[in-house]
DNA sequence: CAGCATCCCAAGAGATACTG
DNA sequence: CAGTATCTCTTGGGATGCTG
């Protein structure tokens, strides 16, 4: 996942813009919220995480545990028995990050509706999106 | 942009992923808060925008603000001069959505040391990210 | 000026077989 | 069990020439 943004002589406003995105870097794959929402409720092993977010692959899940990992909202605890067992847990720096998101929640609550009226409209207005 | 994501018969914590995701989609590409900005201070033409989002290409600038204009987060007025005049405002949602992204940027200020701290530390564990 | 059309490339993501 | 390796396909995005 990129992390190409420096966030250099930039304009004030546009400078904002970059920060905003920087969190949204870490958290804008499909599958980061899904993964961390499930490690929040505590430790919970591989493949318990294949179970319960629906629809990943094996692959992306490595890949984002390691994202997430990389950038310390995960913690990988490996016990070297066998078979092995691998549990992750979001760090508190997670937690605080889900918190933040809620506000987002709360908007995309209050605005499904009204987002989905102006698609409508929208694709009355124009060509519909198939078609 | 994708929008596949239905959220139908998934378990409990999921489906709050899900909800978080419905947000973040309208804001998760490369250039959709960037433009949303520049557009809250008010009307703002096709060229200014291109100037004042750095980096962005014609292309991209014209299929975000598709986007954006769709799912209501943007307004297009055209006046029918010659040369044409078309200016983009953000509407009152945006704006909403805006001030819910200011919890993400202060989660992104306070923690921007720890997890390139995090980064530094995981690539000396594992091999450096190229070598 | 605004913005479509076209071509091209790279990153993201799915499927799945294999392994310590 | 917890991954890695590989192959493929799709999507996002850059560059740019053309036009009402």
């Amino acid at each position: 996942m990129s992390q190409g943004n420096r966030c250099v002589s930039i304009q004030a406003d546009q400078a904002r813009a970059c920060t905003v995105r920087e969190a949204l870097d870490r958290v804008g794959g499909k599958w980061s919220i899904g993964i961390l929402i499930a490690a929040s409720q505590g430790p919970i092993r591989f493949t318990e995480l294949e179970r319960q977010v629906e629809g990943i692959s094996r692959r992306m899940l490595t890949l984002t545990l390691r994202n997430l990992e990389r950038d310390g909202l995960l913690h990988r605890q490996v016990h070297p028995t066998v078979p092995p067992r691998v549990e992750y847990t979001a760090t508190p720096m997670a937690q605080e990050l889900y918190e933040s998101l809620v506000a987002l929640t709360r908007w995309a609550e209050r605005h499904r509706e009204g987002i989905s009226a102006a698609r409508a409209a929208y694709d009355r207005e124009h060509g519909a999106p198939v078609g």
